[in-house]
DNA sequence: ACCTGTCGTTTCGCAACCGTTTCAATATCG
DNA sequence: CGATATTGAAACGGTTGCGAAACGACAGGT
């Protein structure tokens, strides 16, 4: 199924979203690390880094950085795979499960409102 | 009025969006900037630098490099105020309004597409 | 054991952003 | 007038991101 939305409600919604965002300013994330951050967490397991850089047809230092960063934030976590120990397995935390809570709530919020 | 979104929908609309918006490389705004761009589109002028600035809570610097920025890929454009030439009236583009089109189909078309 | 390929990280030089401070131009008030 | 205030831009130093290339660790085949 799917929400039906005019470009208007739809450019009105993402005004007011970034608008509080940058007024509350939420840990500043870049638009390749919010996609990479909501990839981890809506996506089912596992994931790694050659994958989200294929996904999103990015180098893989992108995806290093971008989990650098968020781990710093406690967002996310990094582990080694047991099993391929060339592999790193990332993973959810309890932060970053909380911080994607809230922007969710705060876009629905906003969509609710929409003139 | 308003749209009605889950907290989930929310969350794989911005999803959809982000990874769509990276993948395309589109010019690759800030959220700053981003938010900057929408506030001048969609809210009626006139809007001056320090009239942003007071709006999303950052320096006046921050704003004028948007400007730059954004004036570089003519998305906005800039003008003295005649009336108080200490002021500068920012004045919409053709390309910029295109770029917003482009963006809320692009918004729009996620949303219907939402699982 | 030895290549060969793969995975994630690190390093390098570069560009863009940030906040603070300073500045020239302009307006306003005494 | 002259003094003061205000506006947007520029200059400065620091931080963070980028792509390209090189790297070490590891796995798998021969």
């Amino acid at each position: 199924m799917g929400v039906e939305l005019s470009a208007s409600e739809a450019l009105g919604l993402w005004h007011r979203v970034l608008m509080s965002q940058v007024r509350d300013d939420m840990p500043d994330l870049t638009v390749r690390q919010m996609a990479i951050l909501l990839q981890i967490y809506l996506v089912p397991p596992p994931h790694t880094v050659r994958g989200l850089a294929a996904l999103l047809t990015v180098t893989k230092p992108v995806i290093t950085r971008a989990l650098d960063r968020m781990g710093e934030l406690s967002l996310v976590d990094r582990e080694r795979d047991p099993r391929d120990r060339r592999n790193v397995i990332i993973k959810r935390t309890v932060k970053g499960a909380l911080f994607l809570e809230r922007f969710g709530d705060l876009v629905m919020a906003e969509a609710r409102q929409l003139a």
